[in-house]
Parts: C-alpha cells; structure tokens; sequence
DNA sequence: GCTTAATATGAAGAAGTTTGCAAGTAATGT
DNA sequence: ACATTACTTGCAAACTTCTTCATATTAAGC
C-alpha cells in the first residue's frame, strides 16, 4: 500500500469535515443546484459559501457548469451519498448508546 | 432534521481526517491492539499517538482497556470498517480519474 | 456601453489543530 | 522500596482552516 495513501484518505474526510460542506453535498445529491439556490438554503455568507464550493471542487467531489447567468453544480461521485448515510447511521449509534449512558448516570434508579 | 446534525456529521468527518487516525482504525479493524503495537506500526511520537487514541475515545470510535500492563484498544463500531472501504473506493475513483486527465493533459497526442 | 445579478478570488485576523517536550500516573519485576 | 516499561496529560509553538470584507469577473438586459 503506497505511503501517502493515509494521507490522502485523510485529505478527503476532513474535506468532508464542515458543516456546509456537507449540507452542499446533501442538497447536491438530491438534483443539481445553482449557487443562488444553494445559497437560499443554506446560513452562510455568499463568498464563504463559494469557497466551500471551490475546496469541493478541488477534491473533485463536484463539478459545475455554467448555464447561462448561472452556475450549476453536481456530485461527480455518486458513491457519496451512499458515504452520507453510512456515516449517519454509524453517528446515530454512537449518539444513542452515549444518550443511554447518559440516561444512566442521570437516572436516579442508581446512585 | 435537527439543526446541529449538520455539525455533528462534520465533526465525525473530522475525527476521521487525520492520517494517524485513520491507521491506527484500519488496524483496529483488524485486531484489537496494544499501544505499543501500534506505535511499532506507525510513524509517531508515542504522546503524539496517545492524543490521537484520545481523539477516536473521545468520539467513541475505539474504546480502551487496561490487561495487565498493556492498554489494549478496540473499535467500538464495526461499520467503521465499512466506511473505511468505502471511502478507499470513492478515493480510488477520483484519483484513477485524476490520472486520467492528467495523461491526457501531458501527452503528445495533442496540445 | 452601462448596469445589474451571479459567482469567484484575495487577503487578513480569529479560531482550531497538531506536534513535541516535559512531567505525571500505573502496573510489573526485582 | 526502586527501577522499568507502558501510557496519559498539559502546555506552548507552529501550522492549518474558517470567516469576513473588499474587490474582481462574467454574462444578461436595457
């Protein structure tokens, strides 16, 4: 396994490690959006938000294109989504099993 | 859908950018490992290794338990394994297209 | 050609992460 | 008890990432 392969591994989860970052590729992989529409959805600043986009684009997990006065952008890897839900199902058990620990602590049927 | 769910996703993508993290899961994928045996397996300052351990506790992917004088780590998520394949694929698929264009860019055949 | 809407880029400060070092705790062998 | 091996923690310096503001680019409409 060459060397820098962790590195790279890395490089794309933490591309992935941003709040708007991942809101961008939810709504991109429900349809292509324009960027005012990507803007309408989501809290942030126009030009944080097209910065976003660019640290996506270089990781080539989207592409855009322009159709006329827009900017049109899409997923270029299907196999994101499918990475989407993995990690929400893995988060959602771990955020259960700490939500019964906690419930434990707190009950006060111990203690 | 919650409105830090957003957040929390990003901050699981997080825990996982980091070289060391992600081998210190793939070889926790494999078998449960000691310290030490990590530290044999990766390039790392020993602190810089412990606060990466107490990175992936803190998020609850890996869990830790005292033998003797070891402390042995384990995944605490199964899935993690899943998420880690699946990634590799994504990844794979970007750069074998990367290399592509990259061919093309740079060959005679054109330009 | 000028204005406007849509998007991108650059730069600077704030905030967060990583790393190495020194010091601390814990169990084990002698 | 003391040295040793195995690990963790605290902290400051170096580095990276985020956010905002101002400024550029590009196409469309008048």
């Amino acid at each position: 396994m060459s060397v820098p392969l962790y590195q790279a591994k890395a490089e794309f989860f933490r591309t992935l490690g941003h709040p708007a970052r991942i809101r961008i590729l939810e709504l991109l992989s429900e349809r292509d959006h324009a960027v005012h529409e990507l803007l309408e959805e989501i809290e942030i600043e126009q030009s944080n938000l097209s910065q976003q986009l660019a640290v996506l684009r270089r990781t080539s997990l989207v592409v855009s294109h322009r159709h006329g006065g827009e900017v049109v952008y899409s997923v270029s890897v299907p196999e994101v989504r499918d990475l989407l839900l993995a990690a929400r199902s893995i988060l959602s058990g771990i955020i259960a099993s700490r939500g019964e620990l906690e419930a434990e602590l707190t009950s006060s049927t111990r203690r």
